[in-house]
DNA sequence: GGGTGTGAAGCCGTTCACAGCA
DNA sequence: TGCTGTGAACGGCTTCACACCC
C-alpha cells in the first residue's frame, strides 16, 4: 500500500484545498474544479483518489470533508510527527516562522546548531539545543524527521549525525548531495537547483508552464 | 534543443560539484565517480552528459573545467539574469540572505512588499520597493523571474502582478496553487508538500532513499 | 581491461477512450 | 446527460546490454 511519490505530493496539495473548501461553505467537489484549482487534468484527479481507493457515492462530485479524513489517514500518523530543525541560522529560523500557525501532525520539536550564542535561544517557542545533544533529545522527544538547514560545509557531518540518532526522513534545504543510508527517505529542497531550473527555461523561452 | 527537466535539474547540481572538485584541485572525473556523489547511477551521468553533447575525448575521464564551461553555456545566461523576491517577510530576507555571496548568474535585483515599514529598508544589500511599483522596476532593472514569498493570501494579487509586469519565471514558496499563462515558466517550492512527502514515506517505513 | 556512448527495453506516471452509473 | 472509475495506449526518464575505443 505504497503510494506513487508524485500522487502523495498531491494528495498534500489538495487537502490544503479541499480544507479551503470547506472554510468556504463547500460540501461537495467534482474531479474537474479539483483539477482546476490545481491546473492539472481531472483524470489526473480520478486516478489520484482511485489510488486512496476512496470513491463518490452521489454523483454530486466527491464529498470534501470524507475525501480530507481518507487523505489524512494516508498522509497523517495518528500521533503526529515529530521534526527537528538542524541549523538555526537565518533559514532555520525562517522555517520555523514559516510553520508558525499551520496545525499540523508535523510539529517542529526541536532546533539545533553548534554556535554557543544561539543555544538555548528560543525562536517562537521552539527552544535550540546543541547538535551534540541531538541523539539524547532525538530519543527523548520521539523526533523521526529532520530538516537540515545548516551550512553547506557542515551539511555531511550534520546528516551523518542525524542519521545516527535514529533520524528515518530527511529534507535537505543544502545545495549539498548527502549520503543516507536505505532506510533513511531523503528529500531534496534546493533552491538553487530549482532557481536555475525556472531560468534555464525562461531563457529558452519555454512555451510549456510545467507544474 | 530543450532538454528533459530532470536533466537540467542535475546539470546544476553536476556543476556545484564539478566547481568543488576544480578547488580541489581535480582536474578529471570519471562518470562513476560523479555518480557516486549524487548517489545515482553512472550512466544516468553519462546519458545526461551525452544530452549537452559534450564528450571526453581522453579515457582520463571528463575534463572538469571543459565540462562546466558547457554546463555553464547550457544553463547561464549571457549576461546574467535578473530576480526580484515578492515579499520581504521572514522567508523573503532568509532567500535574500541565502543568496549573499553565491556568485552567480542569477542576480536578486529586488525585493518588493506592500507594508510601507519595510518598504525602503535594504536587506543585505537588496532594496524593498513598493509593489505598486513592480511593472516599473522590472522593466527598467531587466527582471525575468520572480519568487513568490508573499503570505499565502496574498499570493494569487502578487502572481497576476508578476505576470503582468513582464516576468517569464516563477518559482512559488507558497503552499498555493498558482494560475499562470502558457508562456510563463512555473515551478512549485512548497515546504510543507515536501515534508509531507518525508513524513507519508517515514510513516510507511519506506525502504528506498530516493534522490 | 576499464572506461565511454547509445540503441533498445523497461518502468513510472499521465492521458485517452470508453463503459457504467445516477 | 454528466460525471466517475479504469483498462489500455502513450510519453518521458532510467536502466540494461553491448559495441567501441584507448
Amino acid at each position: 500500500m505504497n503510494l506513487p511519490e508524485k500522487t502523495v505530493g498531491r494528495l498534500s496539495e489538495y487537502r490544503r484545498t479541499l480544507l479551503n473548501c470547506l472554510v468556504e461553505g463547500k460540501t461537495h467537489i467534482y474531479s474537474h474544479e479539483l483539477a482546476q484549482l490545481h491546473n492539472i487534468t481531472a483524470v489526473q484527479v480520478r486516478r489520484d483518489i482511485m489510488f486512496i481507493g476512496y470513491s463518490s457515492m452521489q454523483r454530486k462530485g466527491y464529498d470534501i470533508q470524507e475525501l480530507v479524513n481518507v487523505i489524512g489517514k494516508i498522509l497523517d500518523s495518528q500521533d503526529g510527527q515529530n521534526v527537528a530543525i538542524l541549523g538555526t541560522g537565518n533559514l532555520g529560523r525562517a522555517v520555523i516562522h514559516y510553520f508558525v500557525g499551520k496545525r499540523s501532525k508535523l510539529i517542529i520539536t526541536a532546533a539545533f546548531d553548534v554556535d554557543k550564542s544561539i543555544i538555548g535561544t528560543e525562536t517562537t517557542g521552539v527552544k535550540c539545543y546543541d547538535m551534540a545533544d541531538l541523539e539524547k533529545v532525538v530519543k527523548e522527544r520521539g523526533i523521526s524527521i529532520a530538516m537540515i538547514t545548516v551550512p553547506p560545509e557542515q551539511a555531511a557531518k550534520a546528516t551523518a549525525q542525524a542519521v545516527n540518532a535514529g533520524i528515518k526522513g530527511i529534507l535537505n534545504f543544502t545545495s549539498i548531495p548527502l549520503n543516507v543510508p536505505e532506510n533513511v527517505y531523503l528529500e531534496e529542497y534546493d533552491m538553487i537547483t530549482s532557481l536555475e531550473k525556472v531560468a534555464y527555461f525562461v531563457k529558452n523561452s519555454q512555451k510549456k508552464s510545467v507544474k
